[in-house]
DNA sequence: AAATGGCACTTGGTAGACAGTCTACCAAGT
DNA sequence: ACTTGGTAGACTGTCTACCAAGTGCCATTT
């Protein structure tokens, strides 16, 4: 859930325990419904955010949505300009680059720890997750085709053991999964090939074929990104052209 | 400085453009501050920090505490409970292996990117850092070479030109540099033997050998903290004892 | 057409208030 | 001796109101 502390509901305290639902405080609900509706494009890249407004739109005051959009900021959701306010974070060009590459380290360290030990249960569900991603793909259901994918890799990390590769992965994925889910329809079909021989490797226990074949993994998303990306967008598409709409100074 | 985002401080403009110092927030200062305050100790391990108290102490409101202290939730240096505040971490036993592991996969690819890229100037700064970080191990300053070690390293990162890296991999250092301390004086030597080794591999553009070096470096950081924990403290240490000293209910 | 001045808007920070919750403690009951 | 119930204090989470300072835009002036 944050960043790297240990989360209270990711300790598994021994077993038979099991702590009631704690009030979740504003701020993490602000939080989650504006990367919601960042992800899902109902606010546009390059927006203006003004912190009354999103406050007023929630229902809640300008104290948690503050709070929420200095986190957002943190994790590089949104851009905070003092005295201005946020914008919906404009990705560069090279941004993807770097999040997979960022993401090929991480992901792939985390495959030779799961390859390590690979837990019985664990593969099981991996097999599992293969199998419907293929068949969520196959039937068209993008949307629900990358939910398990990012399930799948979520697990992989889980798997690692390794607290904090989880949670820079976790915050790595999120933001891949926001720039690339127009690419998954032309990439689907061969990722999830990719997927099973990734989970055979780990279900093996061979540390540098797992770790290779999600380094090679994350290497073809990002070519397919670029293809993409060449073949669709020749002409510079200006994300960002939301004025914000002056009122007009004299009449009202 | 911020997790993901292009820090603002990290933009080089067209050369010349040298933007007057912003007056820095507060929430930054106080976060500066209070991390400082971890990691040298003035703020135990497992303390619990009250927002008005840290406020009457630094001079300040409680929001921007709140903010500061939030931030240092989401980067594991603090553990929010809701309703009750924030206690500084009480790292466990296996956290350094998982930090050292995260950072491990973060700096050797880094290493990597920087040896496939070995720009001249930052090589010879590198250069330049062995030699005094060597020097300083030699004469006994600890503390100066510790914060020498972690230039060197966010020097590398950055050299990788991968912001999501830097990001990570300082955050990661940060941490480790709070556990790894007391460790510096046995491990020093070797380690900037090593150090050398790494920075002519990346000089040479040899991707796999400077990935592979610093892979180990890390690997004989964790070793080296093993030893050092395992002959100091053989018997139990309990950080957290803070049994509340329950007071005898008859005499008194 | 470009510089200038002014204005509206937004954040950053402060202060105070209040409900809900957490901890500790105490007392009575079993 | 152990559990239960109750009480009190402390602290957070959230809200409201407010002010100073900074930012960007517009209209006017040059």
């Amino acid at each position: 859930m944050t960043t790297i502390s240990a989360g209270p509901d990711a300790t598994s305290d021994s077993p038979g325990v099991r702590h009631v639902k704690r009030p979740t405080p504003l701020r993490e609900s602000v939080y989650e419904a504006l990367t919601e509706m960042i992800i899902d494009g109902t606010l546009e890249r390059g927006r203006h955010l003004v912190e009354v407004e999103l406050a007023g739109m929630l229902g809640v005051s300008r104290q948690p949505v503050r709070e929420a959009l200095q986190r957002l900021n943190n994790e590089g959701w949104v851009d905070l300009r003092p005295g201005f306010g946020a914008m919906v974070h404009v990705p560069a060009e090279d941004e993807v680059d770097q999040l997979l590459a960022a993401r090929a380290a991480l992901e792939s360290e985390s495959a030779r720890l799961a390859a390590r030990n690979p837990d019985k249960d664990a593969v099981a569900k991996l097999k599992e997750l293969c199998k419907v991603g293929a068949g969520l793909q196959e039937s068209g259901d993008i949307d629900g085709a990358v939910r398990t994918n990012a399930e799948l890799h979520g697990l992989i990390t889980e798997m690692s053991g390794n607290r904090f590769l989880v949670d820079f992965a976790g915050q790595v994925d999120r933001r891949v999964r926001w720039y690339y889910t127009p690419v998954a329809p032309v990439r689907g079909a061969a990722s999830w090939r990719e997927h099973t021989r990734l989970v055979k490797a780990i279900s093996d226990g061979d540390e540098d074929k797992a770790a290779q074949i999600m380094r090679e993994h994350t290497e073809h998303t990002r070519k397919a990104y670029h293809e993409l990306q060449a073949g669709a967008a020749p002409e510079q598409t200006p994300v960002v052209e939301k004025k914000p709409t002056r009122r007009r100074r004299t009449t009202d």
